[in-house]
DNA sequence: GCGTCAACGCAACGATCGCTGCAATAATGC
DNA sequence: GCATTATTGCAGCGATCGTTGCGTTGACGC
């Protein structure tokens, strides 16, 4: 499994002046967050209610509903949380070598039953949920081409790179019983860039 | 938006020889499927309950309790409804029509938050919800390819144009706020029919 | 150390959910 | 048409949800 940063503190959202992100709060988000994953983890995300996380989590219901609005801003901070500060972008010297190694982590990373159903909850409960599970991604993605680029190297856009890598790779993960392997993600990789220098090769398949 | 079939009859799942799916029952069916698609539209779907969707549907929540085991169940049986006989599969005589016109086709399909709401609130049900969702289109994509091979053609396997165009436009619906629209849609057909085909261009981008 | 105030726990409430008796309706086979 | 019975409607119940007011705890500035 890809390398997996523990949960940070004080990343919430900036909060005012007047706030104390010490050690209690700190510690109760912590809990919720992991009764969060935990309880998707185990059962169907439609009978996850904030008494239950709560419970989990050995916190009292209303401490939850006071901190988050709704379930749906629960979600989306864990999933934030969790896809932020998680995934080390690779620095291989070369954009193939970068992409290749990106794209099996995370294609690994999806293979993770806890990572899958985070993921599902965020983007059945807002529609900014879908958002924050790739933002960092996507941004990660434009880190590591524009690498390349200084390097003097010809790159597509991020959106492309998205599109090929990030497309299918969830896809996959999400609509398919088939998640895909590391060979697999490193072939598209090995495609975004073959097709980006213009050395394409037939179709294997 | 793409040519949309009335809600078929009779797909839930055949029943045994001792069932009634006359005219009530279909009637029911089919009020209840409406409500909960007009509810995911209008607002968030963790708000979404059995007695809602009975209140909408004008039905009584018994009803909809004993016909549906859960709200996942549900959402998957309005999901798969939805999704089948729903798009007429292209035949213009060439693979690349074929899968331009298809592939803008589901991308246009998608920029409806009507079905954006039901995949959505599927995928997040239930593990099974997002094959309910692609199933359809899947076979699709096959016909497809089998028409095109028995004219003698190369094509790439399913599970590749299921990558190259399934999961672009798949994920930048879910996960984005660009859609994807006609154009870039034909384009993702013209790639994977190029690169198939040897014929490959130097990337615009 | 010590006071202040944000953050949490507690108790209680109305509302709604999910379910289960039984009665009424209407689709199906004859 | 008529009997059968799958299917729906109705009333009511326990359990749980989401919220609010108030007292208590503990993190932060001095």
């Amino acid at each position: 499994m890809a390398s997996r940063t523990a949960d940070t503190t004080r990343s919430d959202a900036d909060r005012g002046p007047q706030t104390r992100p010490g050690g209690r709060s700190a510690r109760v988000r912590t809990a919720v967050h992991r009764a969060v994953v935990e309880l998707l983890a185990e059962g169907p995300a439609e009978q996850l209610t904030m008494p239950l996380i709560a419970a989990r989590a050995g916190v009292h219901p209303t401490t939850v509903y006071r901190r988050w609005a709704s379930l749906g801003d629960l979600l989306a901070a864990v999933a934030e949380s969790r896809f932020t500060g998680d995934l080390v972008v690779p620095d291989t010297g070369s954009l193939r070598g970068d992409l290749r190694r990106w794209a099996t982590d995370v294609a690994t990373d999806l293979t993770d039953p806890e990572t899958l159903a985070i993921i599902r909850a965020a983007l059945g409960a807002s529609t900014e949920g879908g958002c924050a599970c790739i933002g960092e991604r996507r941004t990660q993605l434009g880190s590591m081409l524009d690498r390349e680029r200084d390097r003097g190297g010809v790159v597509p856009t991020v959106d492309r790179a998205a599109d090929v890598l990030m497309g299918p790779i969830y896809f996959r993960a999400l609509f398919t019983e088939q998640p895909g392997d590391a060979d697999w993600a490193r072939d598209l990789a090995d495609a975004l860039v073959d097709h980006c220098t213009g050395t394409a090769a037939p179709s294997p398949a």
